[in-house]
DNA sequence: AGACTGAGTTCGAAATCCGAACTCAGTAGT
DNA sequence: ACTACTGAGTTCGGATTTCGAACTCAGTCT
């Protein structure tokens, strides 16, 4: 039981994930921040990569711009026409992407497998680690501990 | 071209992660394996903690049972009851829950900050980062690129 | 003029979600 | 023996979301 303090009974901490999941949660955002990092970012190239219904996906847009994720640019004036990009909140989201695309690749019944993430000044496929700052090192997964409201394990 | 929402365009990409946010990609399901991190277990349980309406726990839970994240498990016979567990791979998504608890930290307006997620040996709160095994490096999202079958950006 | 582009909107049908009330087997209290 | 209670669901009708297909609208290209 290691993963406490992420509590919830009503106004408790997990408030916050709780709205980022009524964001994110959904079977198309997370694709969509995935896209953006493909580097995709016209209405339409969204909608034939991901096979997403137009009306869905402008909804979806319009709400991850409103939470900050992606950002309407303006990308030519003649006929004006709009691009999503992601922003700093958007990029920063690419954690949680690579933990789902790690366990979909060890545990989905899907086969193709094929890494999509990699660092880019090398190429190289891109592992996940956490990292404590005052012990210099990165460590997995059985090394987090939650900190409960009360400091309980 | 026209078998869409399987795979993307590149052909079948991004078919595993796709497959996996068509399990756990809406509002309940991460939160439902939170609460099994948790030590929550009974049906009721998990109704009262997430305030879920009952008929969709049942299709969720069974969902997440048939794609072998959680385990329905008789715990008593006389009336026979079961509760849910979480399996090895219910327990490998803690890595992405872990960085959407951190990306709700530091993006999502509630304020409810409340960090909750350390390091054990030391206690130092944690943070996530990529490593390129080839570099010996850790690194941030900026230095995560996508690539597509054909390799370009 | 006519066809085309990109970024949407409108439409009705189908699938999901919800809360509240109900079921069903067994247990506990009086 | 009657009643109340428990846990794990199911059933119900209504509200909300999702869908694909077709349409709009401004501007551009031939």
């Amino acid at each position: 039981m290691y993963l406490r303090g992420v509590m919830n009974q009503q106004g408790q901490s997990g408030a916050a994930i709780e709205e980022t999941l009524r964001v994110v949660g959904d079977r198309w955002s997370i694709l969509l921040v995935r896209a953006g990092l493909r580097g995709i970012r016209r209405f339409d190239d969204f909608c034939d990569d991901l096979g997403i219904a137009r009306p869905v996906l402008t909804e979806r847009l319009r709400r991850l711009v409103k939470f900050g994720i992606f950002e309407r640019v303006k990308y030519q004036d003649k006929p004006v026409r709009y691009e999503y990009r992601l922003t700093e909140a958007g990029l920063a989201l690419s954690p949680a992407l690579v933990a789902l695309v790690r366990w979909s690749e060890e545990y989905s019944q899907e086969v193709s497998s094929e890494t999509t993430l990699v660092h880019a000044p090398c190429g190289t496929e891109l592992e996940q680690a956490f990292w404590c700052r005052s012990c210099q090192t990165t460590f997995g997964p059985h090394a987090v501990r939650g900190v409960g409201v009360n400091g309980e394990s």
